[in-house]
DNA sequence: TTTTATAATCGTAATATTGCAATATATAAT
DNA sequence: ATTATATATTGCAATATTACGATTATAAAA
């Protein structure tokens, strides 16, 4: 086994869960603490913000990219990162609509 | 390797990839569905609705607890699982302080 | 007590993720 | 053209996750 049955699942919950996925690992929390923090867009500075190797946060940043919910373009021999405005609002959009089916004034059930 | 290198990043990234991760798949996704849909709350029919092994959804519930946004309580010779509030809540929070941290004005960057 | 029903746990195979060194690629500088 | 710098990709070892059958634990029912 090790493969998850994404058949048995709707096309909302695949996506939702992908994208909780890719947030699901602190470097990558971390690299968009440093792109939201940082008033400029940040680039390899990265590799030297986290404690991480180059050839990892590279991979990292793959995964972010995947969702689209970052960003990167060429700028000379560097790269330069950031959030993807429209992306972040859309994923942000998605969880706010999960958190907001439950009821903020709902007793415990069972 | 293989191993998390959690000592590198703060308690706030680490507790929030720790919740993103348990997230991060679509059969806990659907659970949650499942608990939001049901006015009461369900058991052990989640095996029923998705179409996991009893010992899979069991695996998956126990995640979800893990991080408190679910609660399990024994009732007769089955179990009723729901919705814990205050973590649903705090959890809420958690995600929207992220994705509010990034103003809904922002023009491409780099 | 024995049986039945429900859910948790154990053991295990298949697959995925994490992290890094080494290498490749691409652009700028000399 | 050669060298230096920055980033991506590849290959691989260690570890984690997913899924499920088999078993165990618990409690109701007979």
């Amino acid at each position: 086994m090790g493969i998850t049955k994404s058949n048995l699942f709707t096309e909302d919950q695949n996506q939702l869960a992908k994208v909780a996925k890719v947030l699901g690992h602190p470097a990558r929390i971390a690299i968009l603490d440093v792109l939201l923090t940082a008033e400029t867009c940040i680039c390899g500075d990265l590799v030297e913000e986290l404690g991480l190797a180059q050839a990892t946060i590279s991979q990292h940043l793959r995964e972010l990219k995947s969702v689209g919910i970052i960003q990167g373009n060429i700028e000379g021999k560097s790269v330069c990162y950031c959030i993807n405005p429209e992306q972040w609002q859309y994923i942000s959009h998605q969880f706010t609509k999960m958190f907001q089916r439950f009821p903020s004034s709902h007793s415990d059930c069972c």
